[in-house]
DNA sequence: ACAACCGAGGATCGTGTTTC
DNA sequence: GAAACACGATCCTCGGTTGT
């Protein structure tokens, strides 16, 4: 090999380990205008050399100079590579919470996503309860073992539930652990293909739902619905732009879309999202055409309403709608719009627990518009309806085809079913303006 | 596995009235 | 006439459930 012009022996040429430079092994050389040239091999955490060259006014400063730069390479390409001693949630961090991001999923499961991920690294803001068994200070060595990530997995199934706890395992599986694969710092999930028991403790008894009323709670509920006037223990605001109108209009959208709930299980959503379009009267027969866009299922479905009194109760609403525009039970002071949610769930609370007072059927104290889908689900069972209706009626089939006559006259029998378990109290008022029953948009 | 919902509630906004 | 007050609207976050 040659040796240098200065004379002095070649530095040692040995292979650098990751992290090292050869800062202090070369010689820095003087360039035509005095200047001092460094040129410098670094290993990089990924185990690729770079060759970059510093200049600086005297050696020393180009040594410097060339440090400074040789920390800031090793920084960049620090999060390439990663060792088992090194924290577990660093890498998460650095990793996985970025490959969720960027991944091909819906918002809402993005979010959903992160959510739970944040559970998994101790990351959980509730006062109430402590992710002991996060993940939070393992190494990736310690963090992958199976007792580790099983731990923190049963925790979270018994202290947010058995849901997020699968979906819990789902982001360990795909962002956390098949990262780890592919940066090689593990051969396999330890959790792939093992059962789990994520049931949690609250398993098998949900904060809410799950409840049906009675029949006897059912029709109190649609009885003093039917009756309550909406003005009745509504105090005038004290200041601002809203007048008691606004009130009592709200209080009359809660009472009518319980109503509506009561009679047809659906869900909130769909219900203030009922326009006067997809609503049809024939005779004493309000007939619901849900579109696809509406429903949680994003899948159309027909839903009748028998009882006299219901379909009278919504017969002026549906002429005022149609005639301004806006949605069947339209937000209370704005017509034209959907109802705003934060709003509308407040209203309904207020209501429902007005009800569990004065009818005395405590499950309303918690239950909310989501308890007439157990309902209506539990007495048809009861009156004999076979399931595939059911189901088809509250729209959460796969299969219905929601243009079929089968499915308009599934939709009937229900109503029918439901028309005879009705022991109403109160007299049908009259629909004065039944006399053109022939739907707006459908003249056949 | 992924997607979407329901319900609760905090923070802030916009707009109006009352008070001083 | 400005500050204080009132209050639904709006937006956002959280967290559990429902659904394909």
């Amino acid at each position: 090999m040659a040796q240098k012009a200065t004379g002095r022996p070649r530095p040692t040429t040995s292979r650098l380990e990751i992290g090292e430079h050869s800062i202090d092994r070369v010689e820095p050389k003087e360039h035509d205008d005095g200047t001092w040239w460094l040129t410098w091999t670094i290993r990089l955490t990924d185990g690729r050399t770079r060759r970059p060259r510093t200049k600086g006014r005297t050696k020393t400063e180009a040594r410097r100079r060339a440090k400074d730069k040789a920390k800031e390479l090793l920084a960049a390409s620090r999060s390439d590579i990663w060792k088992v001693a090194d924290d577990l949630v660093s890498y998460m961090e650095k990793v996985s919470k970025p490959a969720i991001e960027t991944a091909k999923l819906a918002t809402n499961s993005r979010d959903r996503y992160l959510l739970v991920y944040k559970l998994i690294v101790g990351g959980c803001l509730r006062e109430d309860h402590k992710h002991s068994r996060s993940l939070k200070g393992h190494t990736i060595g310690t963090g992958t073992r199976f007792r580790a990530l099983e731990r923190c997995l049963v925790e979270i199934a018994e202290l947010h539930g058995s849901e997020t706890a699968h979906q819990a395992r789902s982001v360990l599986g795909k962002y956390v652990l098949d990262q780890l694969i592919r940066d090689e710092l593990i051969d396999a999930s330890p959790i792939a293909g093992k059962r789990l028991d994520l049931a949690g403790s609250k398993g098998d008894t949900p904060t809410r739902g799950g409840v049906a009323l009675s029949a006897d709670e059912w029709n109190a509920v649609i009885d003093y619905l039917l009756a309550l006037d909406p003005a009745e223990g509504i105090e005038p605001p004290k200041r601002g732009m809203y007048t008691l109108e606004d009130r009592i209009a709200v209080a009359a959208n809660a009472i009518d879309l319980t109503l509506l709930q009561t009679m047809t299980g659906l869900r909130i959503g769909e219900a203030t999202n009922v326009d006067p379009s997809m609503v049809t009267f024939d005779g004493d027969e309000m007939i619901f055409d849900l579109p696809p866009e509406i429903t949680k299922t994003k899948k159309g479905r027909f839903v009748h309403v028998t009882d006299p009194a219901i379909v009278a109760r919504f017969k002026p609403r549906w002429e005022i709608a149609r005639a301004k525009g806006g949605p069947l039970i339209p937000s209370p002071a704005k017509p034209g719009v959907v109802w705003d949610q934060r709003q509308r769930n407040e209203a309904v609370k207020t209501l429902y627990l007005k009800m569990a007072e004065e009818l005395d059927i405590p499950a309303l104290e918690t239950e909310r518009s989501h308890v007439w889908r157990a309902t209506l689900n539990t007495l048809t069972l009861g009156a004999g309806v076979p399931e595939a209706i059911r189901t088809a009626h509250l729209g959460h089939t796969a299969q219905v085809n929601r243009r079929s006559y089968t499915d308009t006259r599934d939709g009937a029998v229900l109503a029918r079913k439901l028309s005879g378990l009705r022991t109403s109290k109160s007299t049908p008022k009259s629909t004065q303006s039944e006399s053109s029953p022939v739907s707006p948009d459908e003249p056949s």
